[in-house]
RNA sequence: GGUCCUAUAGCUCAGUUGGUUAGAGCGCUUGCUUGACAUGCAAGAGGUCACAGAUUCGAGUUCUGUUAGGACCA
């Protein structure tokens, strides 16, 4: 008999399977004329940090589509990459530079700092890759991108010339949030809002008259930021606001520096029944007034230098720092008697996301793409389904924010990134452009008429003297947006612009590159794009829309959205908030497989995936659950946070993203139970493959002939080919959750319990064990292709042990095994084994010996007693009955004493109906007449009210009149079904009662 | 403020176009070293489907409102 371990250990089978699809190259796509592409672009992780549980779930679904549509036959492409990430890296880079020697950015200057973020980016984008592939993740990794690489940096260059040349990018003016520690602007969505304790001050404004003569009204207002006064531009009251209507078109003066400010009326700014009614008006530095600005056409005064301090414009308090300033200008207020009270309160001050500082709103100059037509491609796209959300409701998310058209800011004032390729010339001429650049189709420019130079855009940098020694060309210091990049990322990594070679594969050219990109012609558009629905906005329409504008096509006809992954108490999963949990440790624990089934079984439609996860002690195994004060403690005066383990008495640290655990210190690790699911499953089928295989000796392979199939085996191929047609649909529509159940359901609930049971007799008997076997062999080929993509290891390194002892085998002709079950052919199933008739027979069976184990537990027989059965029926039911009777020894330890419809109920004896088939098993001396009547009138009572709920509704004349006719049909036959057990049980409880 | 999502067993979640008195896993109870599996087997207990209305012969499922939670956008 062959060795099979009880238990299956991942850890080995991951890394020898892995390596193994490898080197064979299995994961490898390239184009193919005979076979039809399949593409998945990843949603590229950022080179911020490592991945967490939200990106395994997100590279488990890509994987696992990947893997079935490779076994479907698709050439099926998992691109690979990860992003440059431009702030969230340089701030991460900048911030540790910070805390471990002191140095700022101005400190190392351009170069070094960049250099620095290269070596952070090797390193983490080792380990995400790593991480992916601990995953299993099948990508083509000779086709690994990242997007600052030099062949997605063409094609940033490519696009941006092209966009320029067009009249898209345009530069202008904006209010920002503007983080003055990182001197750059940062996006809505890298500003998180925190409320820090702060004052909130009451001042007052003299109003003044033509001559600017004090006419001794006062305006009241309040302000959480007073030295924001310096850029006030107006006074702003309610139009309808009795107070102050006779006021509207007079002026003020701002006694800090002496200016006059209009009052004007804004309904939407002022808010009668807010504090005094009054608000001064900045619209350099605040949303809500830069609105009012725009719509009153105010002044727009900037106050601030790039680092946070006050500008040259602010007189004496120009240089101190914006805090400082705030409190000098307080004082000069109390001294000018304008001072009117102050309170404390908490303030909702909105912090940069990456220097965890205060931003300021902030006028700037910034590079712009025109959004009008843009958007309207995307829109269309979506609106004339070339793209289709699943679910479907996240097509509003992204229509209704690209019907906004609003202008796309690009420009980062940034060291890590695509520096935007545009040279500034103040001194030059047209003439001397023309000259220079005119024959060369990589530059173009045009006048600047806000700086009354030129600006110059080119695909190809230029050098500061092209134009001569006379002319210095400057190249615009900001860099682009992340997102510009990433827009990109679909034909960009494809080889796109380079319409003459295939892109290049580890780094080298592609050799078998023929004078045309075919990568780009084959892979191009892709199939799916699979992701969370936090990015639909910032990436996935952009997608949309850049694949339009350079290639004429949409990337990707469907976006698949899968749940977030939240931590135990409804909390996003991230890196700030320290509730993150490494896939690392989870994969460690349980293994590969598991980690993917439960995570496959949590991704479904409707609801976001909480994660409730403990601390395990290493040593005693112990588990504590985590609650929110361990995701929220830091180490205080150098000593980290510990978790106590109350049996051990141990108290251990913990890993957490916040901190590293100090060297040599024993670490609790994260466990979830949650993934004992995916554990139990494979160990459970490792276990039925395992019992298939110590019973193939002697296997031959043969042709079976579906009319000598017994019902047992009849049933398991209408039951798989069921399964199968679901799991297929479940995959086309993205149900992953419904996949991984039908799938369970059918391996556990069908295939172990019953099959496996059913064909154990069989398989002892020489005489049976052939046909047995061949069936068996070929049910467990056919779950295994079926898992393979769910849980690719376990089914690969049984399929490889399945190989060395049945090599050909199916169902019902065999036929040799691939090589792999990573390259297997997906199943698809004969649909006329599915046969209702073997269910209903099987489920009779089913049920009858369901009914005697009842029996057995309920009167506490032991599993050992045999039990006599006999079954009332009609002729043809009964020779059925007959024909199944070993089942009912062999599962239930009863033997078929009758079958007929003159079989008579034996005194004392319990009792059970199946549809029109009573079921007697003889107690005598062993029943409690007493327990048995109470299980009885249990089921009469419980049947009673089936009766009642249909008799109700059959008598409501309304119900028949409106009812279907089938509706009608079932509950009439449901009734009549009901009545027949009532009459048997009732019979049976008279008996009993007698008996009593 | 706008939009979207969620509320079903102690916990985490399913529940297709309305049609038996609502399901799974975990946990719980009882009994099992039965020859693949104790990461297991067998048998059970457990729910007024958040609340209030409406539509319908019929609502966990559709509509309106309320409450609570979450996300995105302003």
């Amino acid at each position: 008999m062959i060795e099979i371990p009880k238990q299956y250990e991942p850890a080995q089978a991951q890394q020898k399977w892995y390596s193994f699809w490898e080197e064979n190259g299995y994961f490898n796509a390239n184009a193919n004329p005979d076979k039809k592409p399949h593409v998945i672009m990843i949603p590229l992780p950022n080179v911020t940090g490592a991945l967490h549980m939200g990106h395994a779930l997100n590279g488990t679904i890509q994987d696992l589509l990947t893997r079935w549509r490779r076994m479907q036959g698709y050439e099926a492409l998992w691109m690979p990459g990860t992003d440059h990430a431009g702030i969230a890296t340089q701030a991460v880079v900048e911030r540790r530079m910070l805390e471990q020697e002191g140095l700022t950015r101005h400190d190392i200057g351009r170069e070094a700092l960049v250099n620095r973020i290269w070596t952070w980016k090797n390193s983490y984008e080792k380990r995400i890759l790593n991480q992916l592939k601990q995953l299993g993740a099948s990508c083509d990794w000779r086709r690994t991108r990242f997007t600052l690489d030099e062949v997605c940096s063409k094609a940033v260059r490519k696009t941006f010339l092209k966009l320029f040349k067009d009249g898209y990018i345009f530069r202008g003016k904006r209010l920002v949030n503007w983080d003055p520690f990182l001197q750059t602007a940062v996006a809505d969505d890298e500003v998180f809002t925190k409320d820090v304790e702060g004052h909130f001050w009451t001042f007052n404004y003299p109003v003044v008259d033509v001559d600017g003569n004090p006419t001794g009204e006062t305006l009241s207002f309040s302000t959480t930021r007073p030295e924001t006064m310096l850029g006030d531009s107006a006074m702003c009251v309610h139009p309808s606001d009795e107070r102050y209507e006779h006021l509207v078109g007079k002026r003020v003066k701002i006694p800090v520096n002496g200016r006059e400010i209009p009052i004007i009326a804004d309904a939407l700014l002022a808010d009668k029944e807010l504090g005094t009614g009054c608000v001064k008006v900045t619209p350099a530095h605040d949303p809500n007034d830069y609105a009012c600005g725009l719509r009153n056409q105010l002044e727009m005064i900037n106050i601030l230098n790039p680092d946070g301090t006050m500008n040259a414009d602010c007189g004496q308090f120009a240089g101190q720092d914006r805090f400082d300033a705030r409190t000098a200008i307080v004082a000069e207020m109390k001294n000018l008697g304008h001072f009117e009270k102050v309170e404390d309160r908490p303030i909702p001050l909105k912090h940069s996301d990456r220097s965890k500082t205060p931003i300021e709103p902030y006028l700037s100059d910034q590079w712009f793409v025109k959004m009008d037509t843009l958007a309207q491609t995307a829109i269309d796209a979506v609106e004339n389904k070339d793209v289709r959300f699943f679910p479907s409701r996240y097509s509003k998310t992204y229509l209704d924010w690209l019907g906004e058209k609003r202008d796309w800011c690009i420009s980062r004032q940034l060291w890590w990134g695509h520096r935007i390729p545009i040279w500034y010339c103040q001194t030059c001429t047209e003439q001397e452009l023309e000259q220079a650049f005119g024959s060369r189709d990589d530059v173009s420019y045009s006048r600047d008429e806000e700086n009354s130079g030129w600006l110059i855009c080119a695909e190809h940098d230029i050098e500061s003297d092209s134009l001569g020694a006379d002319h210095e060309l400057i190249q615009d210091e900001d860099v682009l947006d992340t997102w510009f990049s990433s827009a990109l990322w679909p034909h960009a990594t494809l080889g796109w612009p380079d319409s003459d070679n295939n892109p290049p594969l580890n780094g080298q050219s592609d050799p078998d590159s023929s004078g045309s990109n075919e990568v780009l012609d084959y892979f191009y558009p892709g199939n799916v794009l699979v992701t969370s629905r936090d990015i639909i906005t910032l990436w996935v329409a952009r997608m949309v829309l850049m694949g339009q504008y350079n290639m004429q096509g949409v990337p990707f006809s469907h976006v698949c959205i899968h749940p977030k992954i939240l931590d135990g108490f409804g909390r996003t999963m991230s890196k700030s908030k320290g509730n993150g949990v490494d896939p690392m440790d989870l994969i460690d624990k349980y293994g590969t497989d598991a980690v993917r089934f439960t995570i496959a079984s949590l991704a479904g439609e409707t609801q976001d995936v909480k994660l409730p996860v403990g601390y395990e002690d290493p040593e005693t195994g112990e588990i504590v659950p985590q609650l929110i004060e361990h995701t929220e403690a830091i180490p205080v005066d150098g000593v980290k946070p510990r978790i106590k383990f109350p049996k051990s008495k141990h108290e251990l640290q913990y890993s957490t993203p916040n901190y590293e655990p100090d060297e040599g210190e024993p670490v609790a690790r994260i466990v979830s139970e949650r993934f004992e699911y995916g554990r139990n499953f494979c160990n459970k089928f490792w276990n039925a493959a395992r019992f298939a295989m110590m019973n193939l000796e002697g296997y031959t392979p043969r042709e079976i002939n579906y009319e000598n199939l017994t019902l047992e085996d009849r049933w398991i191929l209408s039951r798989l080919s069921r399964m199968n047609e679901e799991l297929t649909t479940y995959l086309e529509r993205y149900q992953f959750d419904a996949a991984t159940r039908t799938l369970r359901d059918f391996t556990w609930n069908e295939f172990c319990d019953w099959y496996l049971e059913m064909i154990k007799p069989r398989l002892r008997d020489e005489a049976t064990r052939g046909d047995a076997q061949a069936v068996l062999v070929g049910v467990l080929d056919t779950l295994l292709r079926l898992l393979a993509p769910f849980t690719p290891f376990i089914a690969e390194e049984l399929w490889q042990r399945l190989k060395e002892l049945a090599p050909e085998r199916g169902l019902l002709s065999p036929a040799p095994a691939e090589e792999a079950v990573i390259i297997a052919a997906w199943p698809s199933l004969p649909s006329k084994w599915q046969d209702e008739g073997i269910e209903a027979r099987f489920e009779r069976l089913r049920e009858t010996v369901i009914a005697v184990r009842n029996v057995r537990a309920v009167y506490g027989i032991a599993p050992t007693t045999e039990l006599k059965l006999l079954m009332r029926a009609k002729p043809e039911t009964a020779s059925e009955i007959e024909s199944t009777s070993s089942q009912f020894e062999n599962l239930s330890k009863a033997v078929l004493e009758a079958a007929g419809a003159e079989v008579v109920r034996p005194v004392g004896s319990a009792n059970f109906t199946i549809g029109d088939v009573d079921g007697f098993i003889p107690l005598e001396g062993i029943i409690d007449i007493a327990a048995e009547l109470e299980r009885q009138e249990k089921e009469a009572n419980k049947l009673k009210g089936f009766i009642t709920g249909s008799e109700k509704k059959l008598s409501n004349e309304r119900f028949v009149n409106n009812a279907p006719e089938d509706v009608i049909h079932n509950v009439r036959e449901l009734l009549a079904n009901h009545k027949h057990k009532l009459a048997s049980i009732e019979e049976v409880v008279a008996q009993l009662t007698e008996m009593l």
